[in-house]
DNA sequence: ACGACACTGAACCGATCGGTGCAATGACAG
DNA sequence: CTGTCATTGCACCGATCGGTTCAGTGTCGT
């Protein structure tokens, strides 16, 4: 019964810590394995504070997870929260092709990309 | 031969136009017919002003197209921009579906949701 | 124990954000 | 023409953002 108005907090977190082009870099960095804050930083030339921090919106958004190991920490990507911003995205998406149909009034709909 | 890397500037705007509640839920108004500027706004009890800021963000980021009649704007749903944004998530979805498959070294994966 | 190393907390900075109020502007009704 | 209505431009406000520096804190190597 997932209804798709998911929880507004967690799709705010979500898009808005896509809606960086380094944080966005930082994922697709991490689709290639786990690396430190430190590997992080230095490709974008940023300080470890600023990495650090992005890292933190990433995690509190669930789409990265860290651990601390030794004197470095490893972050890796999250679970896939991204489901929740990918449904509310296809929910869109539908409104949109609806709008195509010239379905107007017709606005129950509750199946869809949730189960 | 559209690679993911679709210019940082619209994804950028896309996601930061999500990362609000307020222009997600003018998107599920809009889904269900055309608004105007007030109609919009007078749900969220905002003022009309704050309400054209909201929906400006919506037009630049293209998801929102508007259309000035008489008086008052008419405000629709604009041209699936949405299909970047989703192009992107699927992209770092495929990340993570790789992950769990512990290929680590393969970093080809040019087919994907672009064509 | 000592120093180098990787990160983090706090304070700060300029820029952007979400929102307001107020004063135009432009269209419609009479 | 006059007044009303819908929207918009401008200036402003406090809050958040992306980024820095600087001073810790904890860990590793020797």
């Amino acid at each position: 019964m997932v209804n798709h108005m998911v929880q507004h907090d967690v799709l705010d977190r979500i898009y808005s810590a896509l809606a960086d082009s380094t944080r966005r870099d930082i994922l697709t960095r991490l689709g290639e394995g786990p690396a430190s804050i430190g590997e992080l930083a230095e490709p974008h030339g940023m300080t470890l504070t600023g990495m650090t921090k992005h890292v933190r919106v990433l995690e509190d958004a669930g789409l990265v997870r860290t651990e601390k190991v030794g004197r470095s920490r490893q972050c890796r990507l999250g679970d896939e929260r991204l489901d929740d911003a990918m449904a509310w995205i296809s929910f869109y998406q539908r409104l949109w092709e609806r709008r195509l149909d010239g379905l107007e009034a017709y606005f129950t709909l509750q199946r869809g990309t949730e189960e």
